[in-house]
DNA sequence: TTAACATATGTTCATCTGTTCATATGTATA
DNA sequence: TATACATATGAACAGATGAACATATGTTAA
């Protein structure tokens, strides 16, 4: 679906650039993404930039979990907690099924758990 | 250095959960990493969120750059550059090196080539 | 159908964030 | 040392964001 532009790079003058050889510059022009996707990557990690909603999605780490159960653990509002997970919805980082009055969520997505990790690797130190 | 806190589980009553068993909740709040751990992760992402740092990071995926280059490439004022880099420089996120009057920046660490791919992957569906 | 419950949504408000413009700092060269 | 150049920093402002509160929607059971 996301496709590098591999074809039209602007043709900016190497005069122009200070140190960049003119290779480096068509890597880099070549390698960067679509501005959209570059967008939609940001809006990803932005999601993540949350601690309420790293909260989250930590409890739902190894388990599926009701809105309710959600906010008690984590001492939230049951409003704070709706509304992130809807954000946490849109982005696709959780699914739900419906159990008689109850929602449940979960990860929806094994990259979620990845990314996480990674972060926290990077943290960590 | 970070560690989770497996000792001391505040001891909440399960009667008053909804649907989740004991096993449950011990579970999640052992593995609930310490909060201040989670407020640096959701920092962390925070940094990432942001479309101009996302750019930035990219065009440092292969090569290390000058600023001005930077700017150049990514049609984005020096002064937005400078001020976005030093929020990734105290992010542990890029290094940089002085040659005469440029200074050079490049990734700091392979996690942010890994963190921005698993990113990468997840938008990319 | 009504009441109670679980979740979702709309709105408001204080706070945070990124950009711009002006200016300061640091470096090399004439 | 004076000047130009490369980068950094400070202040101000507009736009974005998360929390809280009130309320709506949807579901079950009496």
């Amino acid at each position: 679906m996301a496709t590098n532009k591999e074809v039209e790079v602007p043709e900016l003058p190497e005069t122009e650039f200070l140190a960049a050889r003119e290779d480096v510059v068509k890597r880099v022009l070549s390698q960067q993404p679509d501005d959209e996707i570059l967008y939609d990557l940001a809006e990803l990690f932005k999601v993540f930039g949350d601690s309420t909603r790293i909260k989250i999605l930590y409890s739902l780490f190894e388990n599926e979990l009701c809105v309710y159960d959600i906010a008690r653990l984590l001492n939230l509002s049951q409003s704070s907690v709706s509304h992130q997970l809807r954000i946490l919805k849109t982005s696709k980082l959780v699914k739900f099924r419906r159990e008689g009055k109850s929602i449940f969520y979960s990860l929806d997505d094994e990259h979620v758990r990845e990314i996480i990790s990674m972060g926290m690797e990077h943290v960590e130190e």
